[in-house]
DNA sequence: CTGAAAGCGCTTACAG
DNA sequence: CTGAAAGCGCTTACAG
């Protein structure tokens, strides 16, 4: 169905390589010869073998996405579509594509459990994204060659970009000091996922927030939000629904959790408590504009991911200095502690 | 670095055809050849590439994912991330691999802006996700050979798989009128992504709330809830937070604009208003379990699709009947009206 | 049971 | 300015 090379060639009469070099545009070429290829190109709809090019030139121009969302996570962290899609436009406006691949292909031992992205070579390299698991580090490492970690716990002086997550801590539990909090309650992600260690954003997004109560001279207690909040969440966190009371929320999930238990209680952040959330995800811009929020544009972040991998691959396939990713701030109205 | 079959084969003295007998399993070898084999390729570090199988199988065992997110819509439809890992979880067992392409590459007039995966024929299918303009379906359609529909407005006899929308907008609003609604609030979602219709979810859904409505004798009608819902719309849906109202929410963010709305008043579903909503996500288990919903597990549904693909990608290639996907129900509470 | 040969569709020296 | 040739790494008839 497809058209090859040779088959415009024998159409025209020309070789092989004439085609080849005129549609890649190489070479010099007599105008009549160029136009006679371009229309016999257009005309029997010639869309080049990309498989073929990548045997050739020993590059798919293919990179890898590794995320935890399997059949056992299934909903785990969806705000990483965003990162995901700002990666996507980034990459093929390069000319790259990109597969997905589960964490959980990457730790299978037995091969066919794999992904086919780690059976058969067909990466040209690799992106971990959001990945807390010391194993999945070196894992990675030996299956793919080049890897840039994007919002990893892995952090190495290359090949590394992260937020800054201790900003986006430390710039939220401010706003709720300038709101009036005499005290600082911290919602700690008790996501569950243990096994090799939390992301390195718990930790950071925390710091940040005690490093803004001891400056503040406030107090700071962490309470547990697991993601699976039940009614237990909903009694402990009630008593922190008061005024002076600034509660900073790991996440933009325990934020939503947070405010749906104060409706229930039909109290009102920023009327009755003070509340400020450590992520920024497109629906709260919405929906929720009052949220008080401090975190990083992931689709931008996935640009900039993009931009990082595909400078990796370059020519020179150099490694690349590691960045940290700034984190934007959004002072909104529920920081008022009432 | 990666070795080769003929590599191995030199390295052993013998040929390169029975190599790859051996380690695709073809034929019949002696078993000091096989061993011999299996072992240098282990040791060697043997993976195929993928583009030489590709070129001599004239199958690349990877499909594309068609989805709406683009610099233009970054935040969009964000649900689609779980039917995208559920496919990936469907498709990376069968062998396949899936990219991901925006609908933006498809209508792009100039093939340099498109994507490669329409500029190099690097598919052997596609599946268009939640997709409602009638152009993306023409341009596909031209683009690659075997295309099947997920959750969009297409509908045909064949290559076509689809929630059953109707059932979910039925099933909330007959919730909230056995929960003692004598009016029912149909929350139209005006998503502004006008250009080539609605997605059909939006009239299907509707339509089971009316009929819902109708049987029951009680009135229906509709308000417009931007996605982006300013304070005009917290002053449009106050007059409906009030006892005997059942609002039937068009899916999981206007649920939770209206939760917003709700807790900003000091109300709350479930008590001083009914709400329902026509989508479920795995959100809603974790924070929001008395929301009464109904809607079809995205994961689940991705498998479901990957599984169409599959079929219609393999030996036969048989176009495969058209399916319509079950929808779930969760009672919760909210749907009391108070 | 094993090997020699052909060919998938491309690109890149190289020769004329 | 254009063409003949080689080769990327695989698989599949076919021959022995």
């Amino acid at each position: 169905m497809a058209a090859t090379l040779r088959q415009i060639a024998e159409h025209l009469g020309l070789s092989q390589p004439t085609v080849s070099h005129v549609l890649n545009n190489r070479g010099q070429f007599r105008p009549e010869t160029r136009q006679r290829v371009l229309a016999a190109a257009q005309k029997l709809g010639y869309v080049p073998n990309a498989a073929a090019r990548a045997m050739r030139n020993n590059r798919t121009f293919q990179v890898g996405v590794v995320i935890a969302n399997d059949r056992a996570h299934p909903g785990h962290a969806p705000q990483n579509f965003f990162a995901i899609t700002g990666l996507n436009e980034g990459l093929q406006s390069r000319g790259y594509v990109f597969s997905v691949v589960r964490v959980s292909d990457v730790l299978a031992e037995d091969p066919q459990q794999q992904s086919r992205v780690f059976r058969e070579r067909m990466l040209d390299g690799i992106v971990v994204l959001n990945a807390n698991r010391r194993i999945v580090e070196k894992r990675v490492g030996s299956l793919v060659g080049k890897t840039v970690w994007a919002d990893a716990s892995h952090w190495a002086t290359h090949n590394c970009i992260r937020p800054d997550e201790y900003a986006a801590g430390r710039l939220a539990s401010e706003a709720l000091v300038r709101g009036g909090a005499r005290r600082l309650v911290w919602l700690d992600p008790d996501i569950g996922i243990r096994d090799g260690g939390l992301h390195y954003s718990f930790s950071e997004r925390r710091r940040g927030a005690e490093d803004a109560a001891a400056e503040a001279g406030v107090s700071l207690v962490g309470i547990t939000c697991s993601r699976r909040a039940n009614k237990l969440f909903d009694q402990s966190i009630a008593e922190y629904l008061t005024p002076g009371t600034g509660i900073v929320a790991y996440d933009a999930l325990r934020a939503r959790t947070v405010a749906l238990s104060a409706m229930r209680k039909r109290l009102c952040p920023g009327e009755n408590f003070g509340l400020a959330c450590c992520e920024i995800v497109p629906e709260q811009e919405w929906n929720w504009p009052e949220l008080t929020r401090a975190g990083f544009d992931r689709f931008a972040f996935g640009e900039a991911v993009a931009e990082m991998v595909v400078s990796l691959l370059d020519e020179s396939g150099a490694p690349q200095l590691s960045t940290r990713y700034p984190c934007q701030f959004v002072q909104g109205s529920t920081c008022r502690c009432g």
